[in-house]
DNA sequence: GTCTATAATATGATAGAC
DNA sequence: GTCTATCATATTATAGAC
């Protein structure tokens, strides 16, 4: 602990993550990291021996609070639908980040695709997370066959939409295609 | 002209451009793009003064490429379905590269956002593109009322799959996706 | 744990000879 | 048009004092 009011490192982390976001993650330097959480760069190696070790543990937080965050959404919706609705509401609660720096998930892994990144498949289990919860609903829904598939749509669906919507900036667009999500849900929600 | 056997500025412009779309913009330096063309990083500047400069050069490209290739599109194909569906169908055409580096057009735009580039705007034009090509085929096929979010809907859908694609490299997913796409545009299509 | 100082390297960019 | 040599700067990373 220090006189911030928390542990160094868990900042550090805090500040990478936002950052990784909104500027890409070579883009980000240590110098800018260490700027937002006001230590000197000398310091931030006593914490961090790499820049690839802070996009390490950057990818393990999201990967935690993304599981946490699924956990919650189970324990506050007992209807699958309702879930999978939720997931795609996303898109709409977070839309001034979305069309300002796009999907965090897809940006990073895109990006660290071509850098050819050694983190890129750990990023990527920040998709199956994703992958294998909607698949569970969609079981849950008794669509076990295809729940996969079904899954798949989702994510490719709410990742085409985030990409537009960070080039086109046009809040309308994404409402229309959340629309169409539900429409297209209630096909696999209605008995 | 040269020993190259072209001229050396469309030899950097065509190596800029393969480098930029499978390595990033900034992950590119002058020194991969001179050595990829071979010729010194001094010789690179007489004939691009800035890499901003070369980045104009390589967007243009693409813009003209594009327009090119939409013209044959429609050239080839007198039904606008018949196109549209060839639009779709690059997604399987381009697959390897799409599951290697994501499309193209996606992958640089989100770039530029972060880096909060100069040139963004242009290379959202690129997206403008197909989706006045694409609101242009289903304005032929008596939708023009909802032209727009057709086209916007079918690049949205796009884009995702290959974001997909190239984060779990999965071929059966994009044949998958294109089939629902062509059940979806049969709605459309047929009178 | 935090700092300053510094090293090693890569990068965008320029000058000037041929 | 092409090259070598060089500059200025930014970046990752280390050493060592406090």
């Amino acid at each position: 602990m220090n006189v911030r009011g928390g542990a160094t490192r868990a900042q550090i982390v805090d500040a990478a993550d936002r950052l990784f976001y909104q500027q890409g993650y070579e883009h980000t330097s240590f110098a800018t990291i260490a700027e937002a959480v006001q230590i000197s760069r000398g310091n931030f190696y006593h914490h961090f021996k790499s820049k690839d070790l802070i996009l390490d543990a950057v990818i393990e937080a999201r990967l935690a609070g993304t599981r946490r965050m699924l956990e919650e959404w189970e324990a506050e919706r007992a209807e699958p639908g309702d879930r999978i609705r939720w997931f795609i509401e996303i898109l709409l609660t977070n839309r001034a980040d979305i069309q300002n720096y796009g999907c965090p998930v897809g940006t990073l892994t895109s990006e660290l695709a071509k850098l050819d990144h050694a983190a890129l498949g750990e990023a990527n289990s920040l998709f199956t997370l994703f992958r294998t919860w909607l698949r569970d609903q969609f079981t849950l829904l008794g669509h076990t066959e295809e729940a996969d598939a079904l899954a798949m749509h989702v994510l490719a669906v709410s990742q085409g939409v985030a990409t537009l919507a960070n080039a086109f900036k046009d809040e309308k667009f994404i409402q229309r295609e959340v629309r169409r999500m539900n429409d297209w849900l209630d096909t696999y929600t209605t008995p």
